[in-house]
DNA sequence: GCAACGCATTGATCTGAAGCAATGTTCCCG
DNA sequence: CGGGAACATTGCTTCAGATCAATGCGTTGC
């Protein structure tokens, strides 16, 4: 049942690794389309934990290149409530204007320490017009994207407590690891119980109880820095969780 | 006070028109990429109300351009609960097999009568990479619908009963009407109660207790199949709502 | 080594929303 | 015109989860 280290993503010391693994995970890139995309790796900053990296409603002159660590997206109500909307993690590209396409519709937090590089918004938007294949691409990322925001309205919107945190995991799991949760997985995520409750839509005390409930009926172990799937099978019931939504994607047409 | 009758797009006869106008807000199109657009639209098949034009777990063999009418994509849960992810519109493109590229992650219903034409998946996908400039509006416009999904997962996770409802009509507004709401303004959309409850999280009397109450806050007015927003700037303080989230979006390099 | 901070944990109380059940209202259809 | 179906409305009870408040505890920094 050893499954060994669980992997931790966003220590990667190889950043441009990441964007190349995640774009050659859907199609054969050309030599122009990898010049393109390496182009964008160009000056990375360091940013340090808890520190914005994009502010809801500022103007946006560009998006970003995630390197190394991970970071979150959240909005804030006028009263202090916070939503998490989701995660990023290294390889992806954060911090898109949004709705309304010149200001940013979320704020961007550093989970961990961060490294990051500014693509300037026109020249993200020319690689867009330039090369086809790779607009395809993160036209079908962005459709992933959609699917999986919708995925947790479910969540918040009728799944329960227990149900919510349950699903957390598992879709957690399938993310980093890229594949069905099985039982013993590790997953290493450098979370709060707060981070847990305000991306679920609960309350932070409220959260630890359904951890706990979880521990006890021995579904799911949390040790420190990692959570143990106990019981996967268990918990994909609980959950309503459906695997095949994660499978991998080949990219039509490419 | 009277600002006339509320449009109702989804009543629209010309329903090439919607694609053209859709894509027009965001680019000047070239003959050939108007000609691709065309062959789209080619046999549009009529579904009556509450027919499913797609269900979750199938295989997508195609996606749809919805030509008239309204649809909701929804998910439900092993035990009935049921979530609705949002609404189509006439010229929007519905049916994205989702996170896993082959099968469809959610059901798509017609609320209205509807006329869709069929597009294979091939043809959108080589579209894609025929014409970056298509490719990459159809980024972008993604890009706004992660958006829009991930603003009502504030709503569901964060905001209370009547705040969801109050921004619910807001964002319809806003929507349909493509501007900032207005006191007055009227919008016409065939909506139950049970359909607003199952987009909100909401149980069905609930919802109904909800609405009345704003009705007697004198917030809103609801005749039928239209609501009035009495008080536009009392909704928007209620519901925490950002009228520039909404605001028109043109696409960066293009 | 002590103080302070960030985070986890736990308890007691309160409340918003669900669940259940019945009744009312339209509108459609035979 | 009568009977249903679909939808809206309302009351009552229950419960999940919020809120408030305190305590524990490991780490960091002085």
């Amino acid at each position: 049942m050893d499954i060994g280290t669980a992997p931790q993503p966003w220590l990667s010391d190889a950043p441009w690794a990441a964007l190349e693994a995640k774009f050659s995970r859907y199609l054969a890139l050309s030599d122009a389309e990898r010049d393109c995309l390496a182009s964008w790796q160009a000056p990375a900053r360091v940013m340090p934990r808890r520190r914005d990296l994009v502010r809801e409603g500022n103007d946006v002159a560009c998006v970003y290149l995630l390197c190394r660590g991970i970071v979150s997206r959240y909005r804030v109500l006028p009263d202090g409530r916070r939503q998490i909307l989701g995660f990023g993690l290294p390889g992806d590209v954060i911090g898109f204007p949004s709705c309304s396409l010149a200001r940013a519709a979320a704020s961007v937090c550093c989970i961990t320490e961060s490294e990051v590089a500014a693509i300037p918004l026109e020249q993200f938007a020319s690689t867009l017009t330039r090369f086809p294949r790779i607009a395809a691409a993160l036209f079908w990322i962005a459709a992933r994207e959609t699917a999986l925001a919708q995925e947790r309205l479910v969540t918040l919107g009728r799944r329960g407590a227990e149900e919510r945190v349950a699903y957390f995991f598992l879709e957690l799991c399938a993310l980093l690891h890229k594949g069905r949760p099985r039982d013993g997985e590790r997953i290493a995520f450098p979370l709060t119980q707060e981070i847990i409750a305000d991306t679920l839509g609960l309350s932070t005390p409220h959260a630890n109880r359904t951890l706990r409930r979880l521990r006890d009926q021995r579904l799911l172990a949390l040790d420190g820095q990692e959570a143990i799937l106990l019981d996967a099978r268990g918990l994909i019931a609980l959950a309503s969780f459906d695997p095949a939504h994660f499978a991998a994607m080949p990219i039509p047409g490419l």
